[in-house]
DNA sequence: CCCGTTGCTGGGGATTGTCTGAGAATACTC
DNA sequence: GAGTATTCTCAGACAATCCCCAGCAACGGG
């Protein structure tokens, strides 16, 4: 996995206004991984180790919202979430679980606003969720109500799931789905491969990134045999999306 | 009928004023469960632990409806109503009770517009049942007398639990008009089998989400057999109502 | 223009997600 | 208390998707 440093500067939509996200989890290489990919899209971000820390810090940092394990040394991410319910902290929770056994505890956590992922996860998603969490807990009136990405005669609209180009709607797989997001929210600029699987498969992916000329060769059939194509490879660097130069 | 316009973030029908709504339940894990999901639904929430505490909150902060355990360590629910109507509350009431014999007896005592569920029950249910009390007590002029939910050829009617598809009755069994209900209150958007798991099923059940397919496919049997389907999966990621594409 | 490098794409096997029927267990109804 | 409706589990069938590979195309430096 290529480290998120290379990043810097060059992507990503940032916030317009800085919103408080507190991390919770006791791997520190999965915080550390989160942490960093919320304060590049412009969080303001905490991270904690375990739920005794999380309710310390919370006391004081009032977060927007929460990523939380629900496997924690100490407390179970659920105890936490009520405590902090209980003191008036009106914050949404996106937990975290792995993907066995756990699942039957999963049951309740999407009553509310609060939403839930299975670990391995990808960041792009993760992302896309908080984001879609501080809309519903109406925390916040900054980021747009529409939860559409709109670029050229692309649209993506992430409340249906649906992505239509030129007026057509487009079938696509959950894959696809992700990258195009991705290719969108960093429309105009270049994004290589490496971001790209950092980014839109989840972080425990193993493969070469192969697979990502693969994909961009799927979403080119589907919504690149329209006129101006928009898809653009740039050799030896990555990819983007960009309208045709218009004289 | 329901206005579908007021729909806020990502599900759900938000109440356009706020109403007051008083929990009252021993078990801290239920009054929680209940207060978050009326209060994510728009309603002013309140939570008390025993009969003693739900008097004296009622006194102050003058609830519009209560959701009130009969089973209570000091007074019983019974007691708590009674003193609360002689003190001139005209309060709506949905009493809770285990699934034992006192049944018969609740069903005795809930006069006037009163309401009562059993344990466990799900979600959607209840918030069903408190709005119903709120238009029935007539406490409230602000939601819509008409009980009916449209989508297309659809119609869901709360107060009769009559469901017409294409102006033919269609019979449900409650499950299945719960599920129904959910997609329609969803329209549009896509919901997860998670979350359909959370608000339609008993909280308390304990199996997996396949039995969310099996329920799919028995609404599809009775109410997608007409000609525009309008059950649609979205593959990886959940279920949709929508209308056909058109265009 | 040649050739190494990089990117594109079709094929295909493995995996995963979904649908549906059958049947057991439970809850209702008369 | 028998008969019916409903709920829920399970497993097989089917299809979409994921991922790898390999051959070919395009590019660009010498």
């Amino acid at each position: 996995m290529t480290t998120l440093k290379e990043r810097a500067g060059n992507s990503e939509v940032k916030e317009t206004t800085t919103h408080r996200i507190l991390v919770v989890d006791d791997e520190s290489s999965i915080s550390d991984l989160i942490a960093t990919s919320l304060r590049f899209v412009g969080f303001d971000v905490r991270t904690a180790a375990n739920g005794a820390q999380a309710l310390q810090i919370a006391e004081e940092f009032h977060p927007h919202a929460m990523v939380l394990d629900v496997m924690l040394p100490d407390l179970d991410g659920f105890e936490v979430c009520r405590q902090l319910r209980l003191d008036g902290h009106n914050v949404g929770v996106l937990f975290l679980t792995a993907k066995d056994g756990m699942e039957d505890k999963v049951a309740g956590l999407t009553i509310g606003g609060d939403d839930y992922m299975t670990k391995p996860f990808s960041l792009e998603e993760l992302v896309a969720r908080i984001r879609a969490l501080l809309r519903r807990t109406g925390a916040v009136e900054i980021l747009p109500d529409e939860e559409k990405i709109r670029f050229a005669d692309l649209e993506l609209d992430e409340a249906t799931h649906e992505v239509y180009r030129a007026g057509q709607l487009i079938e696509l797989s959950p894959t696809e789905f992700l990258l195009l997001r991705y290719l969108l929210i960093n429309a105009d600029r270049v994004v290589s491969k490496a971001q790209i699987l950092d980014h839109v498969w989840q972080y425990d992916f193993r493969g070469d990134a192969g697979i990502v000329e693969t994909y961009i060769s799927y979403l080119r059939k589907k919504i690149d045999t329209f006129d101006p194509p928009l898809i653009h490879t740039v050799r030896g660097v990555g990819y983007r999306l960009r309208m045709p130069p218009k004289r």
